[in-house]
Formats: structure tokens, C-alpha cells, sequence
DNA sequence: TTCCATTCCGGCAACGTTGCCGGCAACCAT
DNA sequence: ATGGTTGCCGGCAACGTTGCCGGAATGGAA
């Protein structure tokens, strides 16, 4: 009960070849019904597992899918999970790695996973990143790679995302709506899309509405709950301050609210609040604070599937492109007007 | 540039044997100087990486540490970033399973880590898991196993965890140095060792203070925000209600907290609260709620170092207990006399 | 009896790597 | 000249598995 059995086990104890013994665990075909039943009644009686390292060196293939997020905060756990989900379903196995935002540590796990001999990657990418080479590396040894919920114009790969121009307009529509018209928005780096669709869709909104954009409104910072403090502090000490913050993260929203109390005002009533992600926290505080929800564990059960299609078809790589709807939930930091009815 | 290069591409490229190459790489003992030279130079233009397959299959070792959790929570997440910080400066690659706090899935998980060769397991149990037979098996295959955070007097093995009963002590004490006296608790379920251990401190803080113990204020309840929401309500209707409640999460503390002000209460004045592990959003509710916080990043690291001690000499197999202080930090929740000078 | 098809099975090689052993020079000392 | 030592290298086997091929035994048909 000491080492695992092995083929070779069976085969001696049973008198046979080994490969008699592999294709009697295997197919049945080309194998005495008998010899068959006997195989698998001492397989089963010596809990044989085949080895995996075997089955991979020999096959060129290790079921494993490497998985590179930027950190494991409320919504990318929940997409992992959505991941392993389907991974795990369709018999492959899962490795994550968390980047912690940095560049240089992407780069580490990439080559850790690519030494690991995974079958392929999903990844998210972090909002340090300016260079992709790394990952284009992975491509260029033909391992499918699918880009899930960050994703970048500078990497042509399958991706899964979810409407990041949609969620940006509908949370400013929803402040002005709500009477708001100098909303300034809180944005991550500079070269991260995500942050930047988002912005695209409050630009959008201010445009249907006819309110003119104010550069001094847009605010670039670290995503980042203690920058976002700082720069609303700064945008509350303007001398036409904004009426309304929109956030493009739920942790930004929460440094956001902090400054805000800080500097005595109120919400809604002095000045409205939506932050993104729709994290518990954002209904745990008070006020609560509006968000917009994305459906986190689909988006990775999605990404799964896509990356299991590119992996049977990789002559068909059509890049396909999976689009997730976002939806706004209006909580009291925003909700100046009363409810209609 | 398509497949990665190997040992035999080096070999026939200069025209020398396997085996020397193989030498050549590794320890230069028995190996020309010129020879070696020119292994390493095309080594680096091919840019040769040992497949870890073959290694692994030839050493029987994969270099990979198997990491189950119950969840990934704020908490866990933090301790399998510890983990990972040290098994990976040790040359180890880690895997983790949720097991989503069920028994089934735990098992699961055991035997995916085990069929995929782990060389062995760091472990927090998941609080549905009674039986332990399946972390037992992997220790007859003589896999080091690594208890960290949850451990279980059933589960023989080296461990890592915080002091629980003075968590539960200094938490409870606080209480009644604030002049609370009918202090419930809020217990997880009943098989969980921590929790157990949290409320032992809890009575040891009633003993010492002569305050008799009430089971009607002794509370088991699923590790979760909603039960714990419910159990409170129930604790708040009952006829002589307790003026402070500990929660041996934050989770539950939440729930709790819900609970006191649907009813209307105030905190500290009416009811003092105090929760466990320091989550970052028990300083953003209002109030902010004390809670016991305990070093989960260093506790990750030193189950990880414990691990590769055990790894290291299993002859000596000492059932090495690590235990780490829990700190308690007091917040509005709980502060009910004016901070003394 | 001869021939062929079918059924079942074993041998061999290979995946990429390393450890062990043996061997061939060359050199030095006797 | 002979023997031993040293430096360097190649061959072989093995880790556990599978795919291919060839072959023995059996049976049936001509």
C-alpha cells in the first residue's frame, strides 16, 4: 500500500504483456472478455490510476490550463471559479497565478506555466502591462490563449468580456438622470482598456446629454483604493467641485466615499456616487453605494468554454469576441430623486 | 521555433552523445571544459528548458505542493499568497482547490492533487468535513501533509495556526472591560476546531471575570452571513437580550450587524460587537466593528516553510505545532467607555 | 490438406531525462 | 615497456505509458 500500482503490477501478477494490460484498461477492442475482467478486477482491487506524467510525456499534453490573473479581489475569484468550473468539467485542471498587478511577475509566472507544460493560457491581464511580447511568445509555440474580462487591443486572441462601454454610459445616464451634471469620472492607468471603454461610455453619455466634457473632471490614478481617496480630495477641492464621482472600480468608490465623508458632504444629496464590480462591500456601507454588476462567474465559465473551442479547432481561430451584458443596481449613494412608481 | 528544443536536438547539433549534454548542464564533473562551453552556448540559442515531465517521471518528484481551502476568501487568499511566496523561492509550484467548505468536494480535490503527483499537501479542512479518512490515505502513501489555519486533533499532522482561544479571550475580555455582561457568542458549526477553540477563550474570559456562562447565549450557526443574520434576530428577541455579541468570523459579524439595526439598536451603546480575522471592511461599515486580526500572510508562510521542513526530513517527524498571537483591534462597535489616556 | 481470415496477444520503440557502468585514450610513474 | 591513474565520453536501462506491427492459434471454407 506503499507506491501506486502500475500496468507493469497488473501485468506480472496477471501473466500477461503490458500492453495487453493497457488496451484492456483502455478500449476493449482487440482484447479476450475475459482477460478484460480480470484486468479490471485487479486494477480495482490495487486502486490502479494511470500515471499522469507518463500520460503526458508520452502524449504531448498535460490537461492543464494556465490561468494568469492580477489578483484574486471579489470578482476575478468569482471568474476562477467560473473557470474551474468548466476546466475541471471538460477534464483539464487549472493552475493560477496571480500577477499582483506588476509587470515583471506576469512575465515570471508566464514562463512558470510554459515550463509546466500547460496546454494553454487564459488570462487577464495586468494593469501594469505596456508590453506583450510575453504573451505573444505563448502564441508563437501554438498554445491557444484566451483573454478574458482585461482585454487589450495589442493582443490578438480570443476574448470574453463583459460591455465595458455599456457599463460606463448606463451609470452616467443613471446620475444624470437623476440630476447630476458635473460628473467627474475616476479612471485607472492610462493604457488599461477596461478603464478606458468605461470612460468611452461616460463620454458617450455626457454627449447624448448634451453636457459638455471637462478635462478637469477625468482623473487618472492607481487602482486603488487609497489614490482614489487623495484624488477625490483633490476634485472636492475644486472650486467648481462635481456634483457626482463615478468610479470605473467598487475599490476606487470605497476611497471615493472616504474623502467624500472626510470633507463633510452627503450623499446623494451634496454629491452622488457610482463605482463598478458591485462588490458586497458596496451594499454593506452607508450610504450604500450604487455599482454596476457584472455577471463575474459567467464571464469565467465562458472564458473556459471559449478557450476548450480554440484548443479543438485551432485551424478555425476566428477570434471569436463574447460579450457579456452589465446591469447598473442604483443604491443610495445615487439615488437623489424619489423612487417612481 | 515551433517545438521547444531538446537534450537529443543539442546532442545531434554537435554531434556528441545524450548523456554529456545531459552532464554538461548539470554538474560539470566529467566533462570537458571546451565541451561544456558549447553545450551551454547552444543551450541558451536554442533556449533549451528541461522538459519537467521527463524530470519528474525519472525523479519521482514534481515540485508541486497540493493547496486545499475551504474558500478564498480575504483571509485564505492572503495565506495562499504566503504560501506561494515561499514555495516558489524553494523551486515549488503550488496548486489550489477550493474545496467551497464541502466534504464531497474535498475529497474530490484530495484525489484530483493525488493523480496529479503532488509530492504533497498543505491543508486548511473544509467545516462540513467529520470524516478525515481521505487526508489520511494521502499520508499511507507517505506524502508530507501540512495542517495550516483549520486544524483538527483528528488529523495527525505538522500544523500552523493561530491562538484561537486567546483570540476568543482577548475579544470577550475587551467586551467586559467595556461593561458589557450578557455577552453572546456566535459560534460556526459544531465539529469546527477553531470555532470551538474561539468560544473555549470566550468561557475562559466569563471564568475569569465571574460572569456565569448562559448556553442560551452560546449560538451555532453556519459560517455565513445570512444564518448569522437570523440568529441574531433571534438572539435580539429574546426576553433578558445580551448587550454584546462575538462573532467568531467578520462574515458573521456582518450578519449580525444587519441584524441590530433592523432592530433599531445602536452600537456600542445598546450592544457592543466584535468580530474575527480583520477584514478590510470592518473599518468601512458604520460602525466600524473591532474584530481580532491575526497574521494571515505570515501564517501562509510559515505552513509553507513547515511544509518543506517535513518534506525535508520525514525520518524526524516531529508534529511541529506553529502557533501565532492574534491581535485585537478595537473599533467603534465595541468602544463604548472613552479611550483612557 | 491447404489457404485465408479472425481473434488475441506480445515485443519494440518512443516521449525526455538521468544514473550507472564501461571504455578508450593519454599521461605519469615505476 | 608495463601498469595504473585520470579525464572524458558513449551506451544502456529505466521512469510509466501507448501505438504499431507482427505473429501464433484457431476456425472455417475450398
Amino acid at each position: 500500500m506503499e507506491k501506486p500500482a502500475t500496468i507493469k503490477d497488473i501485468a506480472k501478477r496477471l501473466n500477461i504483456s503490458l500492453s495487453t494490460v493497457s488496451r484492456a484498461l483502455r478500449n476493449a477492442s482487440d482484447v479476450n472478455p475475459d482477460t478484460k475482467k480480470a484486468v479490471m478486477a485487479l486494477s480495482e482491487e490495487l486502486n490502479y490510476q494511470p500515471n499522469k506524467l507518463a500520460l503526458s510525456l508520452r502524449q504531448k499534453q498535460t490537461h492543464t490550463i494556465g490561468v494568469i490573473v492580477p489578483n484574486l479581489d471579489y470578482v476575478l475569484s468569482l471568474m476562477v471559479r467560473g473557470i474551474d468550473e468548466v476546466a475541471l468539467e471538460a477534464g483539464f485542471t487549472v493552475m493560477v497565478c496571480q500577477s499582483n498587478e506588476s509587470f515583471g511577475r506576469e512575465i515570471l509566472n508566464t514562463r512558470r506555466l510554459l515550463e509546466s507544460l500547460v496546454d494553454g493560457f487564459i488570462i487577464s491581464v495586468s494593469s501594469e502591462s505596456k508590453s506583450f511580447d510575453h504573451f505573444k511568445k505563448i502564441q508563437e509555440r501554438n498554445l491557444p490563449v484566451v483573454v478574458f474580462d482585461r482585454v487589450t487591443p495589442h493582443l490578438t486572441a480570443p476574448s470574453v468580456r463583459i460591455d465595458n462601454e455599456e457599463g460606463g454610459f448606463v451609470a452616467t445616464e443613471h446620475l444624470i438622470e437623476q440630476g447630476y451634471r458635473r460628473i467627474a469620472v475616476l479612471a485607472g492607468p492610462e493604457n488599461l482598456g477596461v478603464s478606458n471603454s468605461r470612460m468611452d461610455g461616460y463620454l458617450n453619455a455626457l454627449k447624448k446629454h448634451k453636457i459638455k466634457k471637462d478635462p478637469a473632471l477625468i482623473v487618472h490614478c492607481d487602482f486603488n483604493q487609497d489614490y482614489a481617496y487623495f484624488a477625490t480630495l483633490e476634485l472636492l477641492a475644486m472650486k467648481k467641485r462635481p456634483d457626482a464621482i463615478f468610479t470605473i472600480s467598487d475599490r476606487m468608490a470605497i476611497g471615493a466615499m472616504l474623502a467624500i465623508k472626510k470633507k463633510g458632504l452627503r450623499m446623494p444629496e451634496d454629491i452622488g456616487l457610482v463605482g463598478f464590480n458591485n462588490e458586497p462591500v458596496t451594499s454593506l456601507v452607508t450610504p450604500s453605494i450604487s455599482s454596476v454588476e457584472m455577471p463575474s462567474f459567467e464571464l469565467g465559465k465562458a472564458a473556459a468554454k471559449l478557450f476548450i473551442e480554440t484548443m479543438h479547432n485551432k485551424e478555425n481561430m476566428d477570434l471569436e469576441e463574447k460579450i457579456l451584458k452589465p446591469k447598473l443596481i442604483v443604491r443610495e449613494s445615487s439615488q437623489k430623486l424619489p423612487i417612481k412608481k
